[in-house]
DNA sequence: TGTACATCAGTGAACGCGCGTTCACTGATGTAC
DNA sequence: TGTACATCAGTGAACGCGCGTTCACTGATGTAC
């Protein structure tokens, strides 16, 4: 995608994966631009020929996670089929295991403390990212009884928070704050618990 | 509680407060020892008589957090008292509101890196804070019937993990990630409609 | 095919900065007599 | 009450460090003729 040649060949995206790299390791506070250069094998002022600077490095690679965010959303989504309730069930399962797989691009979205207004780009793939849960949401929601259905947005508000919040607790290696349950077991039941509440799911499962 | 007097009068607990303005304002990456010694009127070096360094400092900061926390929760719990129900409630309504109201406690705790094992005092309050929510979880399901009921520390996990995400997700002032419901309605809506998956509230409330 | 030229990705040195931490010290406070 | 002394909280200077960023440059690559 980037154009060939010259010296490196593609430093752009080597300095991309090698701030991934970084940011995995390390945090987002541990992350220096001097050091991803240095892992690209560059100088860091080479750096400023393909980005504005510090942040415009994390923000291209929270802008490659969102895209892969939405991608992977979108396939466990599958237009909704087979059923809308299991499509809206695999979305789930694909938020936690985009964050497991890609840590340095979750880190970038959610930690970096990057706005996701930082350009238009960034932007603009953060919403497509928000509007396939929304969708996933809304299919699920026209099986629900209008008089006691919530709004979709709602919905799927409730069940980013609930993956944000086992991802951050649960899913890192932070030292001490370990659950006696896995990741992919806690969230699977807490969103079928919470599909129960909303009439969506037979009272035994 | 701290021994009076001498030149300061108490720097300890001004290095804290100082630190806890700074990384509410600046998030722990921008928090630095100098800059909290400095807002406390003081050299970075006079610190080294009370902490053993920046970690520590946060830890300690942290620690006051967790203690805030514990007993915040508690107040809410209030004995499981009127009903398990209603003082299960209080507890989620309560996280909330000390995340609201302590970002730079919440903030500590975390997202600063600081791990819960950091000394064995940190370790001591995280836990008696945990143990709250979980008492609060099993004595609510004591009144679902044994044979579908899950585990009372999945229960706690699960409302703990959608807490947080409504925090990190919604309730901070991220530009560009808002939510068009309040965080407070979104968490108690959330927790409605998981309690009613688990059968403790009405079908229709 | 060969030569002269233009482009521009990456260099390397330099910058000012604030960081966390150390150390020998000083001088205000508290205490013993 | 007054004096001599001990304590120890905070000072101030210094350290080595790596950071992000700038700048004039160089030299490999691509291109025009």
């Amino acid at each position: 995608m980037r154009k060939r040649g010259y010296h490196h060949g593609n430093l752009r995206q080597a300095l991309v994966d090698a701030a991934l790299r970084l940011i995995e390791e390390k945090g987002p506070t541990g992350f220096t631009l001097s050091e991803a250069a240095k892992q690209a094998g560059v100088t860091p002022a080479a750096v400023y020929r393909h980005f504005a600077g510090r942040e415009d490095l994390i923000a291209e690679a929270a802008r490659q996670g969102y895209e892969i965010f939405s991608d992977v959303m979108e396939y466990a989504y599958n237009d909704g089929q087979p059923t809308a309730l299991s499509a809206f069930e695999a979305t789930g399962r694909a938020y936690l295991a985009f964050a497991r797989k890609y840590p340095g691009h979750y880190i970038s979205m959610f930690e970096s403390g990057v706005s996701v207004n930082h350009s238009p780009e960034l932007a603009k793939v953060a919403s497509r990212a928000r509007g396939i849960l929304e969708r996933a949401a809304e299919d699920l929601s026209e099986h629900i009884p209008p008089e006691k259905r919530p709004p979709s947005t709602m919905v799927s508000a409730h069940i980013w928070a609930l993956s944000h919040g086992v991802v951050e607790l649960f899913a890192r290696n932070s030292p001490g704050t370990q659950s006696p349950f896995p990741p992919e077991d806690l969230l699977e039941s807490g969103i079928g618990i919470y599909l129960r509440g909303l009439g969506l799911l037979p009272k035994d499962s």
